[in-house]
DNA sequence: CGTGCCTTTGAAAGAGCTCAATCCTGGTGG
DNA sequence: CCACCAGGATTGAGCTCTTTCAAAGGCACG
């Protein structure tokens, strides 16, 4: 669902759907527009890595991107899967401190550092608005926190699931989530290895709380379960 | 040392030194100043709870102040441990997120919502100020997801250590460093039990990587090894 | 109809947890 | 002044959940 949700179109993009602007006046939001442009990512590409200059602020427009931090010997932890809306590289410096990929087919609005730091200047309430978004990012890596240090391989998995419902909240009717990331992915996201996460699922399948019906399409068979196993407050 | 920081004083204090102002100019400063009042904890004593209505921003002035947000069970995850020139409540929209509690005694500048968010309105530059604060606070959470998520415990204490002693960087000479919070805070900041942070601490010392003077001193006595293993470079 | 990648499943091993006992240490009261 | 006590810290032993290692299954693509 979420990776076919791109609409080509050769002409000039709707600037005024930019989250970026959402409760700026008109004024303000034309001239967020004049300084973005446009950009493309198949899925896998890489738009950025840890450790590079970060010249570039994007808002995502269509699909996921993955945003992960490496150690020496490989160990990868997702630090979140951003969906459009959202916004990349503003909580860098000089250099972009994790990596950024593209999950699905992604297109982005890009701002150059330079330009994003005038608008930040001139477009009155724009530094308070990305203020709002920053607060937001930091207690969802909060809830992360809690879920990292504290929840086992079942509990993270119900979380996980919920967020990923809640993301395509929409269509109503289904119970069914799509989800756009392999396993691995999964498993790097919330501190597990593939097979934990693999095997989470099919005992989740097995007591009936979710179907399978392919890796990608989960259905959500017992919310209220679920959410009780997210919470963790059962055994 | 840290807990021992504190300068009772019944002069009007220092707003010069909020650094909530650093950046801003004399008259913004004075605008700030006006809107903080003083507020004192006892070590132990909780600042707000979470779900409470947060009313209330703060600074700290001097001491340490942890955040936590609880499981139904009981479990508990820290999220971070603050000193002095944090920020608390800012990430908050109608109620608090996350339970505040003073490791230490501390004193802290308090100012409440609608003044703040007149201040913001006012004082310019604050906001911009403010995004780069929590910029800086959300990249904070994202080292500590990897850390949760992909380090093992001697890697996490390490990590941990090495972050208490670039807090007081300043004495030089010594390579001790005071931890003022217990091993249960310890634990439930890098997602571990009690236990295991004890034992991973007597392990670092039998290796000859630190001292343990006393439980709430730790002597970096190699600092090289401990920076290896923070990163995760060594088995 | 192979081939390769991703996912699932199985069996064994291990890191960290649980439960339990002991050891400090600083504050208290006799 | 010193023994006593309470709470935190440490240590020990066994166990569990998750990981690791290994193999098989399934699906897309050439």
């Amino acid at each position: 669902m979420l990776a076919q949700a791109i609409q080509t179109s050769a002409t000039r993009p709707d600037f005024t759907s930019l989250t970026l602007c959402r409760g700026l006046d008109r004024r303000a939001t034309s001239q967020v527009a004049t300084q973005a442009s446009l950009q493309r990512l198949q899925a896998g590409q890489q738009l950025f890595g840890e450790g590079e200059p970060a010249d570039g602020i994007y808002e995502v427009a269509t699909g996921i991107v993955r945003l992960y931090k490496l150690l020496p010997d490989g160990r990868r932890q997702i630090i979140g899967f951003l969906s459009a809306g959202h916004l990349l590289g503003l909580a860098h410096r000089e250099n972009y401190v994790h990596t950024a990929e593209a999950v699905t087919m992604v297109t982005l609005h890009r701002y150059s550092r330079a330009g994003f730091d005038r608008l930040l200047d001139e477009v009155p309430g724009l530094a308070r608005r990305l203020l709002s978004a920053t607060s937001d990012e930091l207690r969802a890596a909060q809830d992360q926190m809690l879920l990292l240090g504290r929840k086992s391989a079942t509990e993270k998995i119900a979380s996980f699931l919920l967020a990923m419902a809640s993301l395509h909240s929409a269509r109503a009717g289904t119970d069914e989530v799509y989800i756009p990331m392999s396993r691995s992915d999964i498993a790097d996201y919330l501190g597990l290895t593939v097979e934990t996460v693999s095997r989470s699922l099919a005992k989740l399948k097995q007591d009936e709380v979710i179907g399978l019906p392919t890796p990608n399409r989960i259905a959500l068979t017992d919310r209220a379960r679920l959410e009780e196993l997210a919470a963790g407050e059962c055994v």
